[in-house]
DNA sequence: AAAGCGCCCAACCGCCGGGGC
DNA sequence: GGCCCCGGCGGTTGGGCGCTT
């Protein structure tokens, strides 16, 4: 991707986080003349991001009907169930969790999730290298969810975690949904995007 | 109080497949 | 068929933040 900016021009790109006036231009343009092409769009709206950058803070971020942060246990069900059927097809499972994206899933994952299957995997290992420290001999017929491959296999939720109303896994308190905190460039700026969308709403768009 | 460390997530990168010419 | 451009996807990373020591 990204093959080159169109050979003439050179344009200058901006890369890093994204700034409020971005994100405004982004909206203000999106809600004025829809989606279309990210490259064109992002010319034309002025902004010096790749057509790929605006996309992906648009459909990531932006979108009004993005929801972020405090993913339920059954979205963590969910996910885990999907993860098992279909693996790392993150935009896929994210279509089936609505207003969550393929990235946060994506980060959840790999935040979350495949860390406590590490230390399944670490206990495991540990176990099998001493098996007399853990009082019993190692089968891994008794031992489906601590074997790695049993683990992967197995970790469908239904088999192997407790759930109903209970955490999955101990879930960390979730930090808040994002007041959004950017530093922009020297001074610092806050704003979440209820902010964003009631200054939408104030522009009368 | 401050230094160190780990967690989390936004954003980037590279690859791939599809469509148009 | 080959080239170019684009969107989409999954993997990776950099930096902010909070917790611990």
């Amino acid at each position: 991707m990204d093959k080159k900016p169109c050979k003439s021009q050179e344009v200058e790109v901006r890369k890093g986080p994204w700034t409020m006036e971005e994100d405004l231009i982004l909206i203000n343009y999106i809600a004025n003349h829809g989606e279309g092409v990210w490259n064109n769009l992002a010319k034309a709206a002025g902004l010096k991001r790749t057509g790929k950058s605006c996309r992906l803070r648009w459909l990531n971020y932006l979108r009004p009907d993005v929801r972020r942060g405090n993913i339920t246990p059954e979205e963590q069900l969910l996910i885990m169930e999907l993860h098992a059927k279909w693996g790392n097809r993150w935009s896929k499972i994210a279509k089936h969790l609505p207003g969550r994206t393929d990235n946060e899933i994506k980060n959840y994952w790999r935040t979350r999730i495949q860390k406590h299957i590490n230390k399944q995997a670490e206990m495991y290992s540990s176990h099998v290298s001493n098996p007399e420290l853990h009082g019993h001999q190692a089968s891994t017929s008794q031992l489906p969810c601590n074997s790695p491959a049993g683990f992967m296999e197995t970790y469908s939720p239904i088999s192997s975690f407790n759930h109903g109303n209970v955490e999955l896994f101990p879930v960390q308190p979730q930090q808040q949904p994002q007041q959004h905190v950017v530093n922009q460039s020297n001074n610092e700026n806050y704003w979440s995007m209820e902010d964003i969308w009631s200054m939408q709403l104030l522009n009368g768009e």
